[in-house]
RNA sequence: GCGUCCUUAGCUCAGGUGGAUAGAGCAACAGCCUUCUAAGCUGUGGGUCGCACGUUCGAGUCGUGCAGGACGCACCA
């Protein structure tokens, strides 16, 4: 719509400033015009509200809005009207309806698209998880968002560069190898049928059972991640048949729901680097040195504390590693900017990090962003491991594609579908993937697994749904085609109340596109999509496509309807929603 | 104690740059399947937008203070 305003902006600004002639008013100032949306459609396309021009013109707003409307030239554009303190516009129907049909056709696969991020790159982290058990609902949120921003931020022009960064080392791990020595006889993922990252999670979970009874198993494993670090041979061995266990296995859980990755960057290879970073500093007199030789950076002037960068003993940190790989990252890409998707609690961790990059010189630690998101909790109370109530992510798919396959085999949609498995699979997706992302991310959230399996309202499968619906009646075009030969587009057939809405929806596409990606917001693109359901919904329970006796309207309603249909094809890849012929 | 974020209907959430009567879904109740998929559509009820000041012609939206909640403030990651 962003198009249309400014046609009309620019026609009332130009009007503005004859009335203000006219009233012999020399200096408009700071005045800017601003179009805004009527609450209703009713009253008109676009609002001008007159309220700022007020004291300037000492006048009533009604009554330089009736001004203005006198300086307005005729124009193909529409018409003004009067609604007390807004000057509204009415848009010229016919014609926009004509122009955006075209639009959306030419514009084809690239509908929506934008020039925002125009050959940026943008290099975005996310995911990231420990090599010591699967992935569970926070990881669903963190990769959900990663790889829906990463297609928003595409379809607005940037190059994007995905990457994970696998925690795959530290005492955490070593704590799964300890039980897996202790309890596991060598089995083996397909000696026990577990799916492989399950199969080294139950053993951190029994390192925490056998750690309650024997105090002596944290020091244990503290020894092993010496060992390790020391390169010992045994313990090297293990880590990596535990680790491909642990990686293969959520490789395997990133394939399920739809995430992929360009570069993965694993911990062990970069958990040294970042030192000569902190050495380098340190030299040039940016950060300082203790007693005991560890190497702090001083923050008093961002008003936070003070924070160590390198251990006395000359051994890395969290952020050590972080700076090390952020310098890296940089040397293998150079990007513009480059976004972590990570939980709100590091919050603070990446606003030290992000300065001491800074700090060291380099340009491009202004462009780093956290895109922080908040909790995942259930109805029952945050998700605790210690108390077992972590829901698990493969558990958790597994439920919800059994529930999309029951309630298939329910509406006896057997002939209609050929792969059942396929189909549920895809619901299910759709299911988990809008939920997680209707929510801001700013904001905790509670996961209600019944409520997303339950695919009435505001969910996935009703969107996918709506949208199978419409390829049964464009399916039921094609085979009838020769029916409706003689028929032509015309826009002054589209009559209804509802194809006009419609029509300023898909006119808003690439301005909801922008306004994600501008904010790593996915939530836009997801009521957007609802909305139009809404509207589409209500449209066609009305109003027959297919069955009308004058070919022509029904040929028009078609051409609206595959531009719909471009727009959900593109709005549910932006958001990871399958979208399905048949449902 | 200090810092950051959050608070909108019984529940879960929307509410671009301040603007015309604050919106959905769920739950409850009442209608609609000889017609393009009823996973749908329509209607009813439900609100001091945490509280109080302030800025403004105008505040759910901006500012300050207070209350409640979450998360941080490790030589963990």
């Amino acid at each position: 719509m962003k198009q249309y305003h400014s046609i009309w902006i620019k026609l009332i600004q130009e009007a503005l400033e004859n009335y203000a002639k006219e009233r012999a008013i020399g200096d408009l100032g700071s005045i800017k015009i601003v179009a805004e949306t009527p609450p209703n459609p009713d009253m008109g396309d676009i609002a001008f509200p007159m309220f700022p021009l007020a004291r300037l013109f000492k006048q009533s707003p009604p009554l330089i809005a009736e001004g203005i409307q006198k300086h307005l030239p005729e124009t193909p554009w529409g018409k003004t009207e009067i609604a007390g303190p807004y000057l509204n516009v009415r848009l010229n129907k016919f014609q926009v309806q004509a122009n955006i049909i075209e639009d959306i056709e030419k514009q084809a696969d690239q509908f929506g698209h934008t020039k925002a991020f125009a050959d940026e790159k943008i290099m975005l982290e996310f995911s990231c998880p420990n090599t010591n058990k699967p992935l569970h609902l926070g990881h669903l949120r963190n990769d959900s968002l990663g790889e829906s921003v990463s297609r928003i931020l595409k379809a607005n022009g940037a190059n994007v560069q995905k990457v994970n960064l696998i925690n795959d080392r530290g005492v955490h791990i070593c704590k799964s190898m300890l039980a897996y020595l202790e309890f596991g006889h060598d089995s083996t993922p397909e000696t026990a049928d577990r799916k492989s990252d399950h199969f080294v999670g139950d053993y951190y979970v029994k390192f925490a059972q056998w750690a309650k009874e024997n105090p002596e198993a944290e020091e244990k494993a503290r020894d092993m991640l010496r060992a390790w670090e020391k390169g010992d041979s045994e313990v090297q061995e293990l880590w990596k048949k535990m680790n491909h266990w642990a990686i293969s296995g959520i490789k395997k859980t990133y394939e399920n729901t739809g995430i992929h990755f360009d570069t993965y960057y694993y911990e062990s290879e970069t958990y040294l680097s970042g030192k000569d970073e902190i050495h380098r500093g340190l030299i040039e007199g940016k950060f300082y040195k203790e007693e005991d030789n560890s190497i702090w950076v001083d923050l008093s002037d961002i008003k936070l504390d003070k924070k160590v960068l390198l251990r006395g003993d000359g051994t890395s940190l969290y952020i050590t590693q972080d700076i090390g790989t952020a310098v890296k990252r940089h040397e293998d890409w150079p990007f513009k900017r480059l976004i972590y998707v990570v939980a709100s609690e590091q919050k603070y961790h990446f606003q030290v990090l992000f300065h001491v990059l800074g700090l060291l010189g380099h340009d491009w630690a202004k462009n780093l962003y956290h895109l922080s998101y908040g909790m995942v909790n259930l109805p029952e109370g945050k998700m605790k491991s210690r108390e077992g109530t972590v829901v698990d992510a493969d558990n958790l798919l597994e439920e919800l594609v059994n529930l999309a396959k029951s309630e298939i085999n329910s509406r006896e949609r057997d002939d209609e579908i050929t792969d059942i498995d396929k189909t549920s699979h895809s619901i299910a997706l759709g299911a988990l993937n809008y939920y997680l992302l209707s929510t801001t991310p700013a904001k905790d959230m509670i996961f209600n697994p019944k409520e997303s399996i339950s695919f009435n309202g505001n969910t996935g499968p009703y969107l996918q749904y709506t949208g199978a619906r419409i390829c049964s009646i464009l399916r039921k075009f094609d085979d009838r085609k020769t029916e409706f030969a003689s028929g032509r587009f015309q826009a002054e057939l589209l009559t209804v109340k509802e194809e006009w809405e419609i029509m300023k929806l898909l006119a808003s596409f690439s301005d909801i596109i922008e306004q994600a990606g501008r904010e790593y917001n996915p939530s836009y693109i997801a009521s957007y999509l609802y909305d139009l359901a809404k509207i589409f919904s209500r449209y066609y329970h009305d109003n027959p496509i297919l069955h009308n006796a004058d070919a022509n309207i029904v040929v028009s309603r078609i051409r609206l309807v595959k531009a719909i249909k471009q727009a959900f094809e593109k709005g549910f890849y932006l958001i990871g929603v399958p979208f399905l012929e048949r449902m």
